[in-house]
DNA sequence: GATTATTGGTTTGTATACAAAGGAGTTTGT
DNA sequence: ACAAACTCCTTTGTATACAAACCAATAATC
């Protein structure tokens, strides 16, 4: 680990790819039991918050690409996850909504996720995890 | 965007990924023009750091994955960016070289991944480009 | 109101990521 | 010296990511 620090010195792109690469890891294996992906759960929560989304809004709320959503969403239909259904007024889209079996398990869901989060930064202070989520956002958000 | 940051609540593995979905897609228009992708010059720049390292040694210095890895160095090596040489001593091992086709745009290469990483943070302070970096270290590097 | 432009979604192709299993070579333990 | 354990690398299978091309449907424009 020494000779790391010392040779890729100083590389946002690497940090930010190694953090990512560590957090994605950690949520992944908790979601093992539920056989849901990281980004399944992600696409799920966001349809909690925004019940009949179509894909199109959920790609800009959650900043997919479209090509990426549509497997994503495809997998999580297949497993009984969400439901389709057609707009009236458009026939190009299909609204999705939580079936019951993922609803049943929401909160736990959730709470997995917030765990997570917690334990990713259990070595932060308080202040360094304000701090580090302000940047982080401060960073995607920005031009 | 409002309605995302109410509604995906403080979520550092949300966070975490679009930093770096960002990050990722900036440094990946700046290395089109050669024809390079983000691991591939990762990969390049490590070996200017460790010529001759072989790809368990590139592995644990970049903490990726073998199986990553293999594909990576498969298509540097077709397209001619670095070179295989076998250990003499270790049959099971090739060493890997940065090729004179990568040597002789070195500086330009790093130059760009170092312009990136300024564009990147442009719009933070000095207090927050070293905080932010801390942070990022220590969360992937910390158990 | 017909042509054009735009939008929603799928498909294809390429490149990560990583688990799991397999083949070849090396090191250990006795 | 030999079997067991381990290591290096590849291959296979699944899941993102995203560009680009495409179809269908809707909106805009003249």
């Amino acid at each position: 680990m020494d000779s790391l620090q010392k040779n890729i010195p100083d590389c946002v792109f690497f940090f930010l790819a190694k953090a990512h690469q560590k957090a994605h890891g950690l949520l992944k294996k908790k979601l093992v039991p539920y056989g849901l992906t990281n980004m399944q759960h992600l696409i799920l929560e966001g349809l909690w918050y925004h019940e009949g989304a179509t894909a199109a809004e959920l790609g800009k709320l959650l900043i997919l690409d479209k090509a990426t959503l549509s497997g994503i969403i495809d997998r999580l239909y297949d497993a009984g996850w969400i439901e389709k259904r057609l707009d009236e007024n458009d026939k190009r889209v299909f609204r999705l909504y939580t079936s019951d079996k993922a609803n049943e398990i929401k909160d736990e869901l959730v709470g997995v996720r917030k765990k997570g989060n917690d334990l990713l930064l259990a070595d932060f202070s308080l202040e360094e995890k304000i701090l580090f989520k302000r940047l982080l956002r401060s960073l995607f958000l920005e031009n």
